[in-house]
Order: structure tokens, then C-alpha cells, then sequence
DNA sequence: ATGGTAGAGCATCTA
């Protein structure tokens, strides 16, 4: 099964692309971050070309800003807007988490997580309210024995190597301890960084360059976009990787698509290994 | 010190 998460910084700017990438890659299941759009726009734009390429698709949005999707060729239910005691931004909740769960029963989640700002600003202290109130949510699911992969834009960066210059960061948010702490909270109920898990550090793999005076082209990127899966969806793990083709050339959005392929079954339920006849009886 | 770019929508705000 192939899965991956991608920040699409508007689903209508993004549109030709999004449906090109579904093409190239082939994704079972998609997340989709900043929609920027409603759920009307969403289906006017995709219903068509999702429904003959046999995806089922859920999105929260309201327009404008946020807004997130579910993309599915292998079941979706169970559909989550939001999350019970979801914390609200200027008395508002904002569409930032869709989950539901697939027909293998894993539960997938789509995310884009507030940016924070700078550390001063009080969205950096609804970041930090928002993601405690995430985590139980998950943490009760995990008590429950729902198998989940939490994606998205979490905006943080798990370590200095996921940052091209730390010392550029050092009054930023995105790798402050309290964020990264967490990531870390999350990770202690037993999920795993599954980019991390097949690229161990020091290797940099980066979701992110700023558009900005060329970023994208000396690679100074941040890899803030991540999957966080709990045990038995981690052990399936066979490939990850960062779609860079998805950034570049003409209209790119900032992000690139994050891709992991899992095993249809645990690998340690694979069976002995028996050589090919080509094989056997030399040595 | 601010800029650099892109996307929202039409003055700025967000990233």
C-alpha cells in the first residue's frame, strides 16, 4: 500500500498538478494540507477525475485558509472532521485535521498543524495547546487497538538536521523544545518517524523550501512534513521517500509530496525464505 | 534591516 502526504498550498492553484502526481505515483491513499478552499470548490474540482481513477476522497475545509483532504482507493470510513476538544483559534475551530479509517483498519489522519508564527505570537501557544489535544485523541485510539498513521505538515522540525542552518533557527519556531517536544509526546505513545526509520540521521531529506530567493535550487529546505506511525503499520515499512519532482518546474507549491510504501502484512509474518533453484545446493 | 515568492483576494494576511 502506498501512502503519502502532501502540503498542496491551495488544491485549486495546485489542481493540474495534483491530478498529474496521482497519475505518476500512484498513491492508495493521499493527505492533502492547505486546500484552501471549501468543500463545494473541492468537489468541483476533483470529484470527476478522483471518482474514474476510483478514489473516495473526504475533505474539511471552509475556504481561504487551511483545509485538508483524504484521498482513498482502499476504503474510507469512519470520517473524522476535526477532533474531539480541538482548541480554537480567535474563538473559531479552524480546519486542520480529517481522519478516517481505511479497510485494512488503520486509521489515517490528515494534518496541518498551526504554524506558530514566532515565538512571541499567540499562535505559537495555540500550536502548543492544539497538539496535547491531538495526542489524546490518538492516545485513546491507540488504547482501543486502532492501528494509525498520523501525516502532514506538523511544522516543526524533529532535529537540527532537519533545518539547513540550526543557527538560522535559533529565535524561529518550528524547532523550539516545546515543540519538539511534542513530537516527542507523540513518539513515546509508540509512534515512528518513518522517513527517519529508513533514513536515519545525519541523511537530510526535506519537504520543505521556501519559495523564496531560491531555496529550492541551493536546498535549503526543512523537512517538517512527516508520517508518525504507530508499531505494527511502522513494521510494514519497505520504502520512504520525498517526491522532489513534485517541486519542481512551473507552479510548484512549496512543499513536495512525502511517500512510504508498506507490506500488505507485518514482514515477520513473510514466511521462511526459500533460494530460487538457481540457488540451491551451491557454497 | 528587510527582502526574497506565492497564494489567498483586492488591502493586506499567511506562510
Amino acid at each position: 500500500m502506498r501512502l503519502a502526504t502532501w502540503n498542496v498550498n491551495s488544491a485549486r492553484a495546485r489542481a493540474p498538478r495534483l491530478v498529474d502526481w496521482l497519475d505518476r505515483v500512484q498513491p492508495d491513499v493521499a493527505c492533502l494540507q492547505e486546500t484552501k478552499v471549501g468543500t463545494e470548490e473541492f468537489a468541483e474540482l476533483f470529484d470527476g477525475d478522483l471518482t474514474r481513477r476510483g478514489y473516495a476522497w473526504e475533505h474539511h475545509g471552509d475556504g481561504r485558509w487551511n483545509g485538508v483532504a483524504l484521498l482513498s482507493r482502499v476504503g474510507l470510513s469512519q470520517v473524522r472532521r476535526g477532533f474531539a476538544g480541538e482548541p480554537a483559534w480567535e474563538g473559531a475551530l479552524e480546519t486542520r485535521a480529517i481522519s478516517a479509517v481505511l479497510a485494512e483498519g488503520t486509521r489515517v489522519w490528515s494534518l496541518y498543524v498551526p504554524n506558530g508564527r514566532s515565538i512571541e505570537d499567540p499562535h505559537l501557544a495555540y500550536k502548543l495547546r492544539w497538539l496535547p489535544a491531538l495526542r489524546a485523541v490518538v492516545e485513546a485510539d491507540l488504547a482501543a487497538g486502532v492501528p494509525t498513521v498520523a501525516c502532514g505538515d506538523f511544522n516543526i522540525a524533529p532535529a537540527d538536521v532537519d533545518v539547513w542552518d540550526p543557527a538560522d533557527f535559533a529565535a524561529s519556531t518550528h524547532v523550539t523544545p516545546a515543540e519538539r517536544g511534542e513530537l516527542t509526546a507523540l513518539e513515546q505513545l509508540g509512534l515512528q518517524d518513518l522517513v527517519r526509520r529508513r533514513w536515519p540521521a545525519p541523511q537530510r531529506v526535506y519537504s520543505y523550501w521556501d519559495y523564496r530567493a531560491g531555496m529550492f535550487h541551493t536546498d535549503k529546505g526543512m523537512r517538517i512534513d512527516l508520517l508518525l506511525a504507530s508499531p505494527t503499520v511502522a513494521d510494514r515499512l519497505a520504502a520512504a521517500w520525498v517526491d522532489r519532482q513534485a517541486r519542481k518546474g512551473t507552479g510548484p507549491s512549496d512543499h513536495a509530496p512525502v511517500v512510504v510504501d508498506l507490506d500488505t502484512a507485518p514482514s515477520g509474518d513473510i514466511g521462511p525464505v526459500v533460494p530460487p533453484p538457481s540457488l540451491r545446493g551451491r557454497r
